[in-house]
DNA sequence: TAGATTGTTAATCGATTAACAATC
DNA sequence: TAGATTGTTAATCGATTAACAATC
Protein backbone atom coordinates (compact mmCIF):
# COMPACT_ATOMS: atom_id res chain seq x y z
CA UNK A 1 0.00 0.00 0.00
CA UNK A 2 1.50 3.43 -1.18
CA UNK A 3 0.31 5.11 1.64
CA UNK A 4 2.55 3.59 4.75
CA UNK A 5 5.54 5.67 3.36
CA UNK A 6 3.55 8.79 3.64
CA UNK A 7 1.83 7.52 7.56
CA UNK A 8 5.63 6.59 8.47
CA UNK A 9 7.44 9.89 7.63
CA UNK A 10 4.19 11.87 8.86
CA UNK A 11 5.21 9.40 12.57
CA UNK A 12 8.50 10.02 12.49
CA UNK A 13 8.44 14.03 12.31
CA UNK A 14 5.22 13.87 14.76
CA UNK A 15 8.23 11.87 17.03
CA UNK A 16 10.51 13.96 16.87
CA UNK A 17 8.45 16.79 17.42
CA UNK A 18 8.06 14.86 20.80
CA UNK A 19 4.51 13.65 19.79
CA UNK A 20 3.93 10.92 22.16
CA UNK A 21 0.24 10.15 21.14
CA UNK A 22 -1.96 10.66 18.11
CA UNK A 23 -5.75 10.15 17.34
CA UNK A 24 -7.04 9.12 14.01
CA UNK A 25 -8.71 12.31 13.20
CA UNK A 26 -5.18 14.33 14.09
CA UNK A 27 -2.85 12.71 11.86
CA UNK A 28 -5.96 13.05 9.23
CA UNK A 29 -5.09 16.82 9.34
CA UNK A 30 -1.35 16.00 9.21
CA UNK A 31 -1.21 13.83 6.31
CA UNK A 32 -4.52 14.94 4.53
CA UNK A 33 -6.14 11.44 4.02
CA UNK A 34 -9.27 10.68 5.74
CA UNK A 35 -9.43 9.62 9.29
CA UNK A 36 -11.47 6.83 8.35
CA UNK A 37 -8.60 5.27 6.05
CA UNK A 38 -6.24 5.95 8.39
CA UNK A 39 -7.89 3.57 10.63
CA UNK A 40 -8.33 1.02 8.16
CA UNK A 41 -4.83 1.00 7.01
CA UNK A 42 -3.92 0.62 10.42
CA UNK A 43 -5.98 -2.40 11.25
CA UNK A 44 -5.17 -3.67 8.39
CA UNK A 45 -1.86 -4.89 9.91
CA UNK A 46 -2.96 -5.46 13.60
CA UNK A 47 -4.67 -3.97 16.19
CA UNK A 48 -2.77 -1.28 18.62
CA UNK A 49 -4.83 1.54 18.58
CA UNK A 50 -6.68 1.99 21.54
CA UNK A 51 -10.14 3.15 21.85
CA UNK A 52 -10.51 6.83 23.25
CA UNK A 53 -6.85 7.43 23.55
CA UNK A 54 -5.09 6.93 20.28
CA UNK A 55 -2.19 5.42 18.96
CA UNK A 56 0.99 5.48 20.36
CA UNK A 57 3.50 7.46 17.76
CA UNK A 58 6.58 5.38 18.33
CA UNK A 59 5.27 2.49 18.65
CA UNK A 60 3.75 2.55 15.48
CA UNK A 61 6.92 3.75 13.76
CA UNK A 62 8.21 0.69 14.63
CA UNK A 63 5.47 -1.75 13.75
CA UNK A 64 5.66 0.15 10.45
CA UNK A 65 9.32 -0.35 9.42
CA UNK A 66 8.84 -4.13 10.30
CA UNK A 67 6.13 -4.31 8.25
CA UNK A 68 7.32 -2.60 5.13
CA UNK A 69 10.61 -4.89 5.62
CA UNK A 70 13.41 -2.47 6.42
CA UNK A 71 15.85 -3.24 8.95
CA UNK A 72 17.09 -0.16 8.19
CA UNK A 73 19.99 -1.75 6.75
CA UNK A 74 19.22 -1.70 3.01
CA UNK A 75 22.69 -2.07 0.91
CA UNK A 76 21.47 -0.05 -1.92
CA UNK A 77 24.36 0.57 -4.96
CA UNK A 78 23.93 3.66 -7.05
CA UNK A 79 24.76 3.73 -11.10
CA UNK A 80 25.61 6.58 -12.06
CA UNK A 81 27.37 9.65 -10.53
CA UNK A 82 26.71 12.78 -12.28
CA UNK A 83 25.06 16.23 -10.61
CA UNK A 84 21.83 13.91 -9.91
CA UNK A 85 23.53 10.35 -8.65
CA UNK A 86 26.21 13.53 -6.23
CA UNK A 87 22.42 15.00 -5.28
CA UNK A 88 21.25 11.77 -4.03
CA UNK A 89 24.43 11.22 -2.44
CA UNK A 90 24.00 14.30 -0.73
CA UNK A 91 21.16 13.02 1.05
CA UNK A 92 22.24 9.21 1.38
CA UNK A 93 21.60 7.59 4.87
CA UNK A 94 17.66 8.39 3.53
CA UNK A 95 17.82 9.64 7.51
CA UNK A 96 18.08 6.50 8.76
CA UNK A 97 14.84 5.11 7.33
CA UNK A 98 15.54 2.51 5.03
CA UNK A 99 19.48 1.90 4.66
CA UNK A 100 21.81 3.60 2.46
CA UNK A 101 23.96 3.88 -0.44
CA UNK A 102 27.10 1.56 0.12
CA UNK A 103 28.90 2.35 -3.52
CA UNK A 104 28.41 3.90 -6.85
CA UNK A 105 29.51 2.78 -10.08
CA UNK A 106 30.43 5.13 -13.08
CA UNK A 107 32.48 5.21 -16.39
CA UNK A 108 34.08 8.77 -16.07
CA UNK A 109 37.51 7.82 -15.45
CA UNK A 110 37.93 11.08 -12.95
CA UNK A 111 35.35 9.81 -10.75
CA UNK A 112 36.29 6.24 -10.90
CA UNK A 113 38.67 5.13 -7.69
CA UNK A 114 37.74 8.56 -6.00
CA UNK A 115 35.24 8.66 -2.75
CA UNK A 116 32.28 11.42 -3.66
CA UNK A 117 30.75 11.92 -0.52
CA UNK A 118 32.29 9.38 1.31
CA UNK A 119 31.45 6.69 -0.71
CA UNK A 120 33.75 4.85 -3.18
CA UNK A 121 33.36 4.74 -6.55
CA UNK A 122 33.75 2.28 -8.74
CA UNK A 123 33.98 1.33 -12.72
CA UNK A 124 30.94 -0.42 -14.11
CA UNK A 125 33.00 -2.99 -15.74
CA UNK A 126 33.84 -4.21 -12.19
CA UNK A 127 30.02 -4.20 -11.25
CA UNK A 128 30.04 -7.95 -11.02
CA UNK A 129 33.10 -7.80 -9.07
CA UNK A 130 33.02 -5.42 -6.75
CA UNK A 131 28.62 -5.69 -5.98
CA UNK A 132 28.35 -5.97 -1.99
CA UNK A 133 26.59 -9.66 -0.88
CA UNK A 134 23.09 -9.19 0.42
CA UNK A 135 22.57 -6.47 -2.42
CA UNK A 136 18.99 -6.41 -3.85
CA UNK A 137 18.46 -2.63 -4.43
CA UNK A 138 20.24 -0.45 -7.52
CA UNK A 139 19.60 3.20 -8.01
CA UNK A 140 19.77 4.21 -11.79
CA UNK A 141 21.20 8.03 -12.72
CA UNK A 142 22.77 7.93 -16.04
CA UNK A 143 22.11 8.93 -18.99
CA UNK A 144 21.84 7.35 -22.77
CA UNK A 145 20.79 3.22 -22.70
CA UNK A 146 19.74 1.77 -19.40
CA UNK A 147 18.83 -1.56 -20.89
CA UNK A 148 22.07 -3.16 -21.05
CA UNK A 149 22.71 -2.42 -17.43
CA UNK A 150 19.31 -3.33 -16.02
CA UNK A 151 20.04 -6.56 -17.60
CA UNK A 152 23.72 -7.15 -15.62
CA UNK A 153 22.08 -5.63 -12.34
CA UNK A 154 19.07 -8.41 -12.78
CA UNK A 155 22.24 -11.28 -13.26
CA UNK A 156 23.76 -10.12 -10.66
CA UNK A 157 20.80 -10.32 -8.51
CA UNK A 158 19.46 -7.13 -7.89
CA UNK A 159 15.35 -7.17 -7.71
CA UNK A 160 14.49 -4.32 -7.19
CA UNK A 161 15.69 -0.60 -9.18
CA UNK A 162 14.64 2.77 -8.49
CA UNK A 163 14.78 4.46 -12.03
CA UNK A 164 15.60 8.43 -12.83
CA UNK A 165 16.47 7.75 -16.81
CA UNK A 166 13.75 8.89 -18.96
CA UNK A 167 14.25 6.07 -20.93
CA UNK A 168 11.98 3.20 -21.92
CA UNK A 169 13.00 0.24 -19.64
CA UNK A 170 11.71 -3.53 -19.94
CA UNK A 171 11.24 -4.93 -16.79
CA UNK A 172 13.35 -8.44 -16.58
CA UNK A 173 10.61 -10.88 -15.18
CA UNK A 174 10.77 -10.86 -11.22
CA UNK A 175 12.30 -7.40 -11.32
CA UNK A 176 10.96 -4.44 -9.86
CA UNK A 177 11.55 -0.86 -11.57
CA UNK A 178 10.60 1.98 -10.31
CA UNK A 179 10.55 5.09 -12.44
CA UNK A 180 10.70 8.68 -11.49
CA UNK A 181 9.87 10.55 -14.20
CA UNK A 182 10.47 14.21 -13.66
CA UNK A 183 8.75 15.14 -17.05
CA UNK A 184 5.66 13.18 -16.43
CA UNK A 185 5.33 14.72 -13.41
CA UNK A 186 5.98 18.28 -14.72
CA UNK A 187 2.98 17.36 -17.51
CA UNK A 188 0.56 16.13 -15.29
CA UNK A 189 1.46 19.49 -12.94
CA UNK A 190 0.95 21.72 -15.93
CA UNK A 191 -2.56 19.45 -17.10
CA UNK A 192 -3.45 20.15 -12.98
CA UNK A 193 -3.09 23.80 -12.84
CA UNK A 194 -4.22 24.54 -16.24
CA UNK A 195 -7.87 22.87 -14.92
CA UNK A 196 -7.53 24.83 -11.80
CA UNK A 197 -6.99 28.32 -14.33
CA UNK A 198 -9.94 27.47 -16.00
CA UNK A 199 -11.89 26.91 -12.99
CA UNK A 200 -11.10 30.77 -12.02
CA UNK A 201 -12.66 32.19 -15.27
CA UNK B 1 -5.86 10.83 -15.70
CA UNK B 2 -1.88 9.85 -14.76
CA UNK B 3 -1.38 7.87 -17.60
CA UNK B 4 -1.59 10.26 -20.48
CA UNK B 5 1.82 11.39 -19.82
CA UNK B 6 2.68 7.84 -19.91
CA UNK B 7 1.24 7.41 -23.49
CA UNK B 8 2.44 10.75 -24.94
CA UNK B 9 6.37 9.87 -24.10
CA UNK B 10 5.88 6.33 -25.72
CA UNK B 11 4.16 7.82 -28.72
CA UNK B 12 6.49 10.33 -29.03
CA UNK B 13 9.50 7.96 -28.61
CA UNK B 14 7.61 5.39 -31.35
CA UNK B 15 7.15 8.45 -33.62
CA UNK B 16 10.72 8.93 -33.55
CA UNK B 17 11.19 5.54 -34.68
CA UNK B 18 9.24 6.60 -37.71
CA UNK B 19 5.98 4.56 -36.55
CA UNK B 20 3.26 6.08 -38.29
CA UNK B 21 0.31 4.22 -37.47
CA UNK B 22 -0.27 1.88 -34.12
CA UNK B 23 -2.75 -0.56 -33.20
CA UNK B 24 -3.95 -0.47 -29.65
CA UNK B 25 -2.80 -4.04 -28.52
CA UNK B 26 0.58 -3.03 -29.97
CA UNK B 27 0.75 -0.18 -28.07
CA UNK B 28 -0.44 -2.34 -25.06
CA UNK B 29 2.53 -4.05 -25.42
CA UNK B 30 5.00 -1.31 -25.37
CA UNK B 31 3.53 0.31 -22.39
CA UNK B 32 2.29 -2.20 -20.44
CA UNK B 33 -1.23 -1.58 -19.66
CA UNK B 34 -4.29 -3.45 -20.87
CA UNK B 35 -5.28 -2.63 -24.95
CA UNK B 36 -8.72 -2.38 -23.69
CA UNK B 37 -8.10 0.38 -20.93
CA UNK B 38 -5.83 2.34 -23.80
CA UNK B 39 -8.81 2.76 -26.18
CA UNK B 40 -10.80 3.89 -23.03
CA UNK B 41 -8.97 6.18 -22.22
CA UNK B 42 -8.58 7.52 -25.52
CA UNK B 43 -11.90 7.44 -26.60
CA UNK B 44 -12.65 9.65 -23.54
CA UNK B 45 -10.70 12.61 -25.57
CA UNK B 46 -12.00 11.77 -28.94
CA UNK B 47 -12.29 9.08 -31.71
CA UNK B 48 -9.37 9.22 -33.52
CA UNK B 49 -8.92 5.44 -34.30
CA UNK B 50 -9.76 3.63 -37.47
CA UNK B 51 -11.45 0.37 -37.20
CA UNK B 52 -9.48 -2.40 -38.92
CA UNK B 53 -6.82 0.35 -39.40
CA UNK B 54 -5.24 2.32 -35.49
CA UNK B 55 -3.98 5.43 -34.17
CA UNK B 56 -1.78 7.74 -35.95
CA UNK B 57 0.76 7.86 -33.95
CA UNK B 58 1.57 12.11 -34.89
CA UNK B 59 -2.23 13.13 -34.85
CA UNK B 60 -2.28 11.55 -31.62
CA UNK B 61 0.67 13.03 -30.23
CA UNK B 62 -1.02 16.43 -31.04
CA UNK B 63 -3.88 15.90 -29.61
CA UNK B 64 -2.71 14.85 -26.24
CA UNK B 65 -0.21 17.77 -26.10
CA UNK B 66 -3.59 19.97 -26.97
CA UNK B 67 -5.21 18.13 -24.01
CA UNK B 68 -2.90 17.72 -21.99
CA UNK B 69 -2.71 21.93 -22.09
CA UNK B 70 0.69 22.32 -22.63
CA UNK B 71 1.42 25.09 -25.99
CA UNK B 72 5.33 23.47 -25.30
CA UNK B 73 5.79 27.00 -23.76
CA UNK B 74 5.40 26.98 -19.95
CA UNK B 75 7.60 29.37 -18.28
CA UNK B 76 9.22 27.20 -15.13
CA UNK B 77 11.49 28.84 -12.59
CA UNK B 78 13.95 26.95 -10.40
CA UNK B 79 14.35 27.46 -6.97
CA UNK B 80 17.86 26.14 -5.84
CA UNK B 81 20.39 25.75 -7.83
CA UNK B 82 22.41 22.46 -6.09
CA UNK B 83 23.45 19.50 -7.56
CA UNK B 84 19.98 18.64 -7.91
CA UNK B 85 18.82 21.25 -9.33
CA UNK B 86 21.77 21.71 -11.66
CA UNK B 87 21.33 17.73 -12.65
CA UNK B 88 17.32 19.38 -13.81
CA UNK B 89 18.99 22.25 -15.56
CA UNK B 90 21.03 18.90 -17.57
CA UNK B 91 17.68 18.10 -19.03
CA UNK B 92 16.32 21.07 -19.31
CA UNK B 93 13.96 21.81 -22.63
CA UNK B 94 12.23 18.82 -21.18
CA UNK B 95 12.74 17.18 -24.76
CA UNK B 96 10.78 20.58 -26.21
CA UNK B 97 7.72 18.83 -24.41
CA UNK B 98 6.16 21.00 -21.53
CA UNK B 99 8.43 24.25 -21.67
CA UNK B 100 11.50 25.13 -20.20
CA UNK B 101 13.13 26.41 -17.08
CA UNK B 102 13.84 29.88 -17.73
CA UNK B 103 15.60 31.51 -14.64
CA UNK B 104 16.71 29.70 -11.24
CA UNK B 105 17.00 31.49 -7.55
CA UNK B 106 19.60 30.63 -5.09
CA UNK B 107 21.47 32.15 -2.04
CA UNK B 108 24.49 30.76 -2.70
CA UNK B 109 26.65 34.01 -3.14
CA UNK B 110 28.88 31.90 -5.37
CA UNK B 111 25.83 31.40 -7.70
CA UNK B 112 24.17 33.98 -7.64
CA UNK B 113 24.60 36.37 -10.93
CA UNK B 114 26.07 33.28 -12.93
CA UNK B 115 24.74 31.28 -15.74
CA UNK B 116 24.61 28.00 -14.76
CA UNK B 117 23.54 25.52 -17.92
CA UNK B 118 22.46 28.79 -19.51
CA UNK B 119 20.57 30.01 -17.14
CA UNK B 120 20.86 33.13 -15.03
CA UNK B 121 20.97 32.31 -11.27
CA UNK B 122 19.88 35.34 -8.88
CA UNK B 123 19.41 35.79 -5.59
CA UNK B 124 16.10 34.60 -3.53
CA UNK B 125 15.66 37.73 -2.51
CA UNK B 126 14.49 38.99 -5.80
CA UNK B 127 11.87 36.05 -6.15
CA UNK B 128 9.16 38.81 -7.12
CA UNK B 129 11.19 41.52 -8.95
CA UNK B 130 12.79 38.90 -11.14
CA UNK B 131 10.25 36.72 -11.72
CA UNK B 132 9.18 36.33 -15.43
CA UNK B 133 5.27 37.62 -16.69
CA UNK B 134 2.95 34.29 -17.47
CA UNK B 135 5.01 31.75 -14.85
CA UNK B 136 2.64 29.45 -13.13
CA UNK B 137 5.09 26.55 -12.39
CA UNK B 138 8.07 26.21 -10.00
CA UNK B 139 10.58 23.45 -9.24
CA UNK B 140 11.38 23.60 -5.68
CA UNK B 141 14.84 21.87 -5.09
CA UNK B 142 16.39 23.41 -2.01
CA UNK B 143 17.14 22.31 1.49
CA UNK B 144 15.78 23.46 4.67
CA UNK B 145 12.44 24.61 5.42
CA UNK B 146 10.39 24.93 2.12
CA UNK B 147 7.36 26.54 3.96
CA UNK B 148 8.21 30.32 3.78
CA UNK B 149 9.53 30.17 -0.06
CA UNK B 150 6.33 28.19 -1.10
CA UNK B 151 4.11 30.92 0.70
CA UNK B 152 6.49 33.50 -1.41
CA UNK B 153 5.79 31.79 -4.54
CA UNK B 154 2.01 31.73 -3.66
CA UNK B 155 1.67 35.37 -3.41
CA UNK B 156 4.12 35.81 -6.42
CA UNK B 157 1.42 33.95 -8.55
CA UNK B 158 2.72 30.36 -9.03
CA UNK B 159 -0.23 28.13 -9.15
CA UNK B 160 1.93 24.62 -9.24
CA UNK B 161 5.14 23.27 -7.35
CA UNK B 162 7.25 20.54 -8.71
CA UNK B 163 8.78 19.61 -5.16
CA UNK B 164 12.00 17.60 -4.61
CA UNK B 165 11.92 18.92 -1.05
CA UNK B 166 11.47 15.97 1.49
CA UNK B 167 9.54 18.74 3.99
CA UNK B 168 5.95 18.60 5.17
CA UNK B 169 4.58 21.23 3.29
CA UNK B 170 1.19 22.72 3.71
CA UNK B 171 0.17 23.83 0.36
CA UNK B 172 -1.50 26.95 0.49
CA UNK B 173 -5.59 27.02 -1.09
CA UNK B 174 -5.45 26.95 -4.84
CA UNK B 175 -2.04 25.29 -5.25
CA UNK B 176 -1.24 22.70 -6.73
CA UNK B 177 2.05 20.88 -5.21
CA UNK B 178 3.87 17.22 -6.28
CA UNK B 179 6.03 16.07 -4.60
CA UNK B 180 8.88 13.54 -5.65
CA UNK B 181 9.59 11.41 -2.43
CA UNK B 182 13.25 9.71 -2.91
CA UNK B 183 12.40 8.12 0.30
CA UNK B 184 9.18 6.90 0.34
CA UNK B 185 9.92 5.22 -3.52
CA UNK B 186 12.71 3.50 -2.00
CA UNK B 187 10.69 2.28 0.58
CA UNK B 188 7.98 1.04 -1.59
CA UNK B 189 10.16 -0.44 -3.43
CA UNK B 190 11.99 -2.48 -0.39
CA UNK B 191 8.52 -3.34 0.48
CA UNK B 192 8.04 -4.79 -3.34
CA UNK B 193 11.27 -6.54 -3.30
CA UNK B 194 10.75 -8.17 -0.01
CA UNK B 195 6.95 -9.40 -1.11
CA UNK B 196 9.01 -11.06 -3.96
CA UNK B 197 11.87 -12.48 -1.62
CA UNK B 198 9.17 -14.08 0.30
CA UNK B 199 7.38 -15.81 -2.43
CA UNK B 200 10.26 -17.34 -3.63
CA UNK B 201 10.89 -19.40 -0.16
C1' DT C 1 -17.72 -7.62 -49.04
C1' DA C 2 -14.89 -9.85 -45.52
C1' DG C 3 -11.73 -9.04 -42.02
C1' DA C 4 -10.05 -6.48 -38.45
C1' DT C 5 -9.98 -3.30 -34.91
C1' DT C 6 -12.11 0.42 -32.71
C1' DG C 7 -15.54 2.53 -29.36
C1' DT C 8 -18.87 1.51 -25.86
C1' DT C 9 -21.88 -1.03 -22.90
C1' DA C 10 -22.37 -3.70 -19.02
C1' DA C 11 -20.13 -6.47 -15.50
C1' DT C 12 -16.47 -6.83 -12.32
C1' DC C 13 -13.32 -5.58 -9.25
C1' DG C 14 -11.00 -3.09 -5.69
C1' DA C 15 -10.54 0.79 -3.00
C1' DT C 16 -12.78 4.38 -0.19
C1' DT C 17 -15.85 5.84 3.20
C1' DA C 18 -20.10 6.30 6.30
C1' DA C 19 -21.98 4.41 10.06
C1' DC C 20 -21.88 2.06 14.12
C1' DA C 21 -20.87 -1.65 17.41
C1' DA C 22 -16.95 -2.98 20.28
C1' DT C 23 -14.03 -1.58 23.82
C1' DC C 24 -10.57 1.07 26.23
C1' DT D 1 -19.62 4.17 34.59
C1' DA D 2 -19.69 7.67 30.90
C1' DG D 3 -17.22 9.41 27.19
C1' DA D 4 -14.44 8.88 23.42
C1' DT D 5 -12.26 6.74 19.80
C1' DT D 6 -11.00 2.62 17.63
C1' DG D 7 -11.90 -1.43 14.47
C1' DT D 8 -15.11 -3.36 11.23
C1' DT D 9 -19.21 -4.05 8.57
C1' DA D 10 -21.79 -2.78 4.82
C1' DA D 11 -22.64 0.61 1.25
C1' DT D 12 -20.72 3.51 -2.16
C1' DC D 13 -17.94 4.97 -5.47
C1' DG D 14 -14.79 4.96 -9.28
C1' DA D 15 -11.76 2.64 -12.11
C1' DT D 16 -10.73 -1.50 -14.87
C1' DT D 17 -11.89 -4.87 -18.07
C1' DA D 18 -14.56 -8.46 -20.88
C1' DA D 19 -17.45 -8.75 -24.45
C1' DC D 20 -19.43 -7.28 -28.45
C1' DA D 21 -21.77 -4.19 -31.66
C1' DA D 22 -20.41 -0.46 -34.77
C1' DT D 23 -17.67 0.69 -38.54
C1' DC D 24 -13.57 1.47 -41.28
Amino acid sequence: MQRYPIYLKALRKLSAQGVKRILSPQLSEYVNIPSTTIRRDFSLIGRFGKQGYGYDVDNLISIFNEVLGTGFDEKIILIGVGNLGQALLNYNRWDYVVGEIVMAFDIDPNLIGKKIKGIDVYSIDQLEEKMPAECNLAILAINGDAQPIVDRLKEAGIIGILDFTHMHIRAPKGMIIKSVDVIANIQELVFEANTIKKFKD
